[in-house]
DNA sequence: ACGGTTTATGCAACTAGTTGCACAACCAGG
DNA sequence: CCTGGTTGTGCAACTAGTTGCATAAACCGT
């Protein structure tokens, strides 16, 4: 039940469309909640049709014509009530860790490329979040909006920095062991 | 398509019933990948049709009737063949960091007492973790299975530490921060 | 031997997310 | 002006995971 609050706190940070939408949660919101611009648009119907949100009446649009969004009242005490509601945590799911735990019954052919192909992705993401911290938050100020958009963005970057550590140090084990297969 | 695969290796780790591998997944496998007992009966149907599992012929069991199930060779052949695949890692999603950000904007209400909430069971998981590195792996010795094992635990360790020390920062902003709502 | 609890298996319906494709408008270049 | 790429919206079908419930046997006290 999290993708109308995403897209909630999307569009009250910027009235948009669809496709705006689809592009802002590439670089940002998605980094914590990714989403397709058919789940978007789904959605968007839903929120409009429940009263939380409605397209800005400049034009009237058809097919293939860009159609922004505004919250509603509605919309926003919607987003007050479920950001305030306390939630217990969704078990989280990581296909590494389990694909290493499965190399540990029947070999580790092919996993080693992998890690190093994860740990490439995870230090780029690493530099994007850190290029964003230097642009956005510079040291010293910022009002309360901004140390909590900055605690979260921390929250990635210590992640990254886990997981580029984390693989870095599997990497060295994996050259440490013998290459037979342990099956 | 990770299920299947977690239930292969749990079977291979040992054979079990469905109820025992449930209690498994709740103590091993599912802390990076969880599942409930009506997944795991319909995935071992599913792959006993597909020749991947068999039954042990034990005794014929029906509804209520303890049934274990065992690897058979096509089935250790699928989990090799997937664990050596490369895949591309899929974006995580974290409601949590969701709220704070939705909080930026409506107001950060309730929120506090849901962080010392998650805190307190990442200090929980972190500290059964510790347990079962100290009884399971003794520092200096084991062959290239424990080493894997150790290792994926040791990213649980990781990112157990990691999410207690960023509530623990995340908790000392708020107290710096005016409570009044930002909207 | 009965009734209640626990153990164990399983179906059905639902919710969330993904994939593949269709289609309209709009914008260049020849 | 028409053709082919890009932008933008959207439907339909599928896959994965969750929730709620049904059912059967086993075990246990009285």
């Amino acid at each position: 039940m999290s993708l109308p609050h995403a897209i909630l706190t999307a569009l009250l940070e910027r009235p948009s469309s669809g496709l705006e939408l689809t592009r802002r949660f590439d670089k940002s919101i998605g980094y914590f909640w990714s989403a397709t611009h058919q789940q978007i648009y789904r959605e968007l119907g839903k929120l409009e049709a429940e009263g939380h949100i409605r397209a800005l009446p400049s034009e009237q649009p058809t097919r293939g014509q860009k159609k922004s969004y505004e919250v509603l009242p509605a919309g926003r005490a919607e987003l007050a009530r479920w950001t305030a509601a306390s939630q217990d945590p969704k078990p989280h799911r990581d296909t590494l860790l389990l694909r290493l735990r499965a190399a540990a019954v029947v070999g580790t052919e092919g996993i080693e490329a992998d890690l190093r192909h994860h740990l490439a992705l995870h230090r780029r993401q690493l530099a994007e979040y850190e290029e964003i911290e230097q642009r956005d938050f510079p040291p010293g100020k910022g009002g309360p909006q901004d140390r909590l958009r900055h605690l979260v963005l921390r929250a990635g970057i210590d992640l990254e920095t886990f997981w580029t550590q984390w693989l870095t140090h599997a990497l060295e084990e994996f050259t440490e062991l013998p290459d037979r297969d342990p099956a």
